[in-house]
DNA sequence: GTCTATATACCGATAGAC
DNA sequence: GTCTATCGGTATATAGAC
């Protein structure tokens, strides 16, 4: 079994998916960034849809566990939740596939996520949810749903890390900056965003004004 | 002009489109699911890329109106903002098409995003950035960037609305609730949150306790 | 394992009769 | 305005030589 092969073929394949989705992937586009036969693909790899599968399910796992050491690493509840983000962001930026996939998944209703992903992503859920109820049970975060916290976090997350080019586009119509793009300042906005929301409280202005 | 047939198809595009997306969409499909025949499509309408752009245009401009009569209705920034979440969560909820096509076009990078559309998408922009601004120098808001908490407040919303199904199946296997679904509950959701934020300030904790 | 050549099917778009 | 028939191109997938 040629690994590297395989590997070369999985990487192309992701970017290809990334950039066109799957039913706009071009099996003939994906060998030939790969630098492979057509032939050699379906030799190493399988059909299309075992291609995507393999794709998805090996990115991932690569995420899961990168998201996982990031939260053994950090302390305290909103510590923990920030390191999330970041290794989220990170990832995400990093593997271009990600994200877009993802994207495309639940704008399909999940129609051809399969059992194996859905696990995985339960157990992203669970390492959040987890963080977000111990913050509740520890007093310092204010109750709010698990799961709906978590998927509005990810959501603006992959919003935000996706949108860089139609926000370029829309911020040069408005008239404003595209705002920042890199995982690190993209991050770092939604932590500020969830933590402390937008209303500035009694304490809070106090602490703006000192 | 027989208005009601060019309509027809465009219901019948839409539901294909937020199925499968741009590429896997078949105009086959379309013209049966709107019952007429495919060379009366292309009469009607046009290419499939003309389709795509009437879809985009004529349902996002449904939304902008919808959208700037909610924000004129209510007072406070911070009630404009909910206005604002109510209204896109009734018509994400009510226009089943709209999310999931803005998900695919953010996704592949608005690369089949016609420059009208992104002139809405900065209309839409402006309306709740201005909306940001005016809470900010009023002293209601904290200072953040006006279009990255546009994007992460409608990449939440969104994806709340969208992932529905999935949600449905991660709780099932992480054995917890579903969480709400109505329009209702997911805009009063991502309005606490991005309002106040996950943690308990002194004053907050002080209100909790009364 | 690797490549060429090709089968097979599908899809977007149109010509042309009525 | 409406339909049938079909063109031309392209896609996935494989057969078969080496």
């Amino acid at each position: 079994m040629n690994e590297t092969t395989r590997e070369r073929i999985l990487i192309a394949a992701a970017e290809t998916f990334a950039e066109t989705g799957f039913a706009g992937a071009r099996i003939d586009e994906i060998a030939e960034k790969a630098g492979v036969n057509k032939a050699m693909l379906y030799y190493h790899v399988g059909s299309k849809e075992d291609l995507y599968t393999a794709v998805l399910t090996e990115t991932f796992d690569r995420g899961l566990s990168s998201i996982r050491a990031s939260v053994e690493s950090a302390g305290t509840p909103a510590a923990k939740l920030q390191a999330i983000l970041n290794t989220f962001a990170h990832f995400g930026s990093e593997n271009p596939v990600f994200i877009p996939i993802v994207m495309r998944e639940i704008a399909s209703g999940g129609k051809h996520l399969p059992d194996e992903m859905v696990l995985r992503m339960a157990s992203v859920f669970r390492l959040v949810g987890d963080t977000l109820r111990s913050g509740m049970e520890a007093g310092a975060f204010r109750r709010t749903d698990p799961l709906l916290t978590h998927v509005s976090l990810t959501g603006a997350m992959m919003f935000l890390i996706a949108s860089h080019p139609v926000r370029q586009r829309v911020a040069r119509i408005a008239g404003v900056d595209a705002g920042a793009h890199t995982p690190a300042e993209l991050a770092a906005h939604v932590g500020n965003l969830f933590l402390h929301g937008l209303t500035i409280t009694p304490a809070k202005a106090k602490k703006v004004k000192s």
